[in-house]
DNA sequence: TCTTGTATTGAACGCATGTTCAGATAATCT
DNA sequence: AGATTATCTGAACATGCGTTCAATACAAGA
């Protein structure tokens, strides 16, 4: 037997990498298998050919896809104008989209040592490109005299690891509610940058 | 042939950590063979088997170490006395400590998933415990009056997400000394939960 | 209804995996 | 020197891996 009823490309290919996502970020890239994949879309390995080239290639899509989204999301959020206004925003923005893809989040930080080299680079540049825009928050505020920070870059990477250290802790229903963390975080960091 | 010249069980099991831990942390837990740390240390695979039952147990055995490890070495170096002092004491021991050790501090963050039920348990209190002892320098200073934290717990997990980050970006020979980098990370941890 | 093209199966490929174990050797003890 | 013990080899086990491909069944268009 073959082609089941009702089948179709454009249901399988999502299916396909929402069930990758899910599996790599719970059990790591080496550690699930073709066949996994194919089972918890209810279909052979081999169909999985038909949508990606290679199992490295998949996880690289997936990786491309989540930081293309994320500078997307955050170019559309930028609320511009004053330096302190536009890092609350940043500071919530991050918040707010990481805890939507908590998955594509773990499997960016976790499985960039699975890509090859020119796949590595291509996700790193978007990752760079992503910190710049905090960073330049940060030199216009610090230039405006609304924050004091010795050192720029290094406050990027330090609020970045911040706000990105929610998605380890935070569990729906819990204590607090996403804008409670959202507030919470925005204290700490308004605080930290402060002149 | 078997038994090598000089062969030694106290030099071959340390050897095998070594390996198991430098492998694991470049390539991840199920990306690395028992063949491919054996032959990092000149022995065959089934010789692995003298000193440890099995491959989930040497990584569980890296992972125990290491937080033993982290919460003696803070034990030992923590300064006491006022709050303030002891929470610059933890940040600059956090760096400090986490850079000495990149490889294992890497695998505790990421291959906690491959544990089974009970030894993910026994890690996960370790850094619960370890997690207790910010905290209580954050109440206490909270109490003083020397801090204003409305949520000394979030305070705690983002303190420690911020400063355990600095392992992704240093690099040894880079423009900052680790001492600079205490410097700056201990200048924004101080503001940030400043009264 | 018949044809064409797309989506899928299922078997096969060679190779790697974690683990076990009988046998062999070197170090140690008497 | 001889016996014993700790250390390690090398082959084997069953199982699973990523990937390919001819065969096949369904959907869509004429």
């Amino acid at each position: 037997m073959a082609r089941k009823t009702g089948s179709h490309s454009e249901i399988t290919g999502p299916r396909i990498r929402d069930a990758a996502l899910k599996l790599f970020a719970r059990h790591g890239f080496a550690a699930v298998s073709m066949r996994q994949i194919a089972a918890e879309v209810g279909v052979q390995a081999g169909a999985l050919y038909l949508y990606t080239p290679d199992k490295e290639t998949l996880l690289f899509d997936l990786l491309k896809a989540h930081m293309d989204d994320l500078l997307a999301a955050w170019d559309a959020d930028d609320p511009g104008g004053a330096a302190v206004a536009r890092l609350e925003g940043f500071v919530r923005f991050h918040i707010r989209f990481n805890l939507e893809r908590p998955d594509a989040v773990f499997l960016s930080y976790m499985e960039l040592r699975n890509l090859g080299a020119a796949n590595f680079a291509a996700i790193e540049a978007l990752r760079k490109t992503y910190e710049t825009r905090l960073e330049t928050i940060l030199r216009d505020g610090q230039g405006a005299g609304d924050f004091a920070l010795p050192d720029t870059k290094i406050a990027t990477l330090a609020i970045i690891s911040m706000l990105t250290g929610v998605n380890t802790w935070y569990r729906e229903g819990g204590r607090l509610s996403r804008t409670a963390v959202g507030d919470l975080y925005w204290d700490m960091v308004r605080k930290s940058v402060a002149a």
